[in-house]
RNA sequence: CGGGGUAUAGCGCAGUGGUAGCGCGCACCGUUCGGGACGGUGAGGUCGCAGGUUCAAAUCCUGCUACCCCGACCA
């Protein structure tokens, strides 16, 4: 991609109506804008990572067994009121067409997906069964707030299992965790599994949670990894010596980046999702639920890694791999040009591309060395390639948030970021 | 939903009753060219919306809306 054809354009100064650290950089970046409060717009290097992003979350899921569906977003006020959250469900979203029809906007998909599935389930030999999508919630949030950690729209992957057995299920809840870890580890992310309410159907449930002072949650656990509770469930002190040695439990915010739980029968009953077993006898589906909230964990990886210039993508979600700098060179009448250079932006840019590797060149001509550079720390590329007249035939290399910079052949710069 | 704040050019802001301003950005010209360069010229505004007071309102009054912060809320 030439950065001078890149729809949205990088901003100096902070932006007066936002304070989170991730909405600031993302906002100067040129990876969102706000539409409403608690709504943003992705342009073309927000929708990169998150594609980025969604696709390590998809392939996590699709090992774990999951079928990727699309559910609708708006959906039947009657189901909602079958299980009794039209009028419980705080954050519910009510909208109404011309003919007085209400409707719900999708927060959450159990009120789609049970009687969806209960169209297909007759047999124990249906199950078990994992459904699983990527879409836009709504929430109706009292108070957006932290940039699009807490949004009023926001992408997010939710799976449904469906089980004949209790055993069934744990067996499977614990599948799910491993995909979890494996999921904010390749997003670069050190996720805590923690132990948590399970809310209004279930006695617990368990939390992803990253330590950060952007965090609006709070977590007492133990450095040495055995035991992490939310505080709002948590009957231990910050403080309380490990029962397995490993010093003093600790408090910490922290944000929830996913979470799990057990929905037992609760959603099965309402619905009437039942199968027939071996021995003939009417049961009830278990189930559970497991979400991740996709954008929220975009604004999460900001939160974490950054420095004072901004962003620093791990590679994994990075929306590109080479930040290409092209620097003007004098020519012998005087007159500046990119032609004159040994190796020019163009032929570094066609090269790295021919073997698959995404490249931002930015290729600007107007443009002074500082104010690129300055672009380019800010974008948070994880590689930044210069070439210049200093250069010669070689290609400068440069990690973001190092500061030592090599000269190096184009080949060696292509076997390193293949 | 309670409390507090803000709304003026694309962005960030100044402007307390008398001709609408600054910085950045943008366009053009020239000089620069490895860490957000410099000079010159220029374009760009129903001052959030509605009503009121006044000879005169960005400025005072009333109502509304949007956005931000703190709190409550966050199956």
């Amino acid at each position: 991609m030439r950065y001078s054809q890149l729809f949205g354009k990088t901003i100096r100064q902070d932006p007066k109506d936002e304070v989170s650290v991730n909405a600031k950089l993302l906002t100067r970046g040129g990876f969102i804008r706000k539409e409403v409060a608690g709504v943003y717009n992705f342009l073309p290097l927000g929708l990169k990572v998150l594609n980025k992003i969604t696709n390590i979350v998809r392939d996590e899921m699709n090992k774990a067994g999951g079928q990727e569906i699309l559910l609708s977003a708006l959906q039947n006020k009657a189901s909602w009121e079958k299980t009794d959250r039209w009028n419980n469900f705080d954050a519910l979203f009510k909208v109404k067409s011309r003919q007085e029809t209400e409707y719900a906007l999708g927060p959450t998909h159990e009120e789609v997906v049970v009687p969806l599935v209960g169209q297909f389930i007759s047999s124990y030999k249906d199950l078990p069964l994992y459904l699983y999508q990527i879409q836009n919630k709504f929430r109706d949030e009292a108070r957006a707030k932290s940039g699009i950690l807490r949004g009023r729209e926001f992408l997010m992957k939710d799976l449904y299992s469906f089980h004949t057995t209790e055993e069934d299920f744990e067996k499977y809840y614990e599948r799910m965790k491993e995909a979890y870890s494996a999921v904010f580890t390749r997003c670069g992310l050190d996720a805590i599994l923690t132990e948590a309410s399970g809310g209004a159907f279930s006695k617990f449930s368990h939390e992803y949670q990253v330590i950060t002072e952007a965090g609006e949650d709070e977590i007492i656990y133990c450095a040495g990894g055995d035991f992490s509770q939310n505080t709002e469930i948590a009957e231990v002190a910050a403080g309380k010596e490990c029962d397995l040695g490993h010093g003093p439990l600790k408090k910490v915010k922290t944000i929830e980046v996913g979470n799990i739980f057990p929905l037992k029968t609760k959603f099965s009953d309402a619905f009437g999702l039942t199968f027939k077993d071996k021995d003939g006898s009417q049961k009830s589906v278990i189930m559970g639920c497991y979400g991740i909230g996709i954008s929220r964990l975009l604004g999460t990886i900001v939160e974490v890694h950054n420095d004072d210039k901004g962003i620093i993508w791990p590679k994994s979600v990075a929306p590109y791999d080479v930040n290409l700098i092209e620097l003007k060179s004098q020519m012998a009448n005087g007159k500046t040009t990119s032609q004159n250079l040994k190796l020019s932006g163009e032929l570094v840019y066609e090269k790295l591309r021919e073997v698959g590797i995404e490249v931002l060149w930015d290729d600007r001509e107007d443009v002074s060395a500082g104010e690129k550079f300055a672009d380019c720390d800010l974008i948070g590329i994880p590689v930044r390639l210069v070439v210049s007249a200093k250069t010669g035939d070689q290609v400068e290399w440069k990690n973001r948030g190092e500061e030592k910079t090599e000269l190096i052949s184009i080949e060696e710069a292509i076997k390193r970021l293949i």
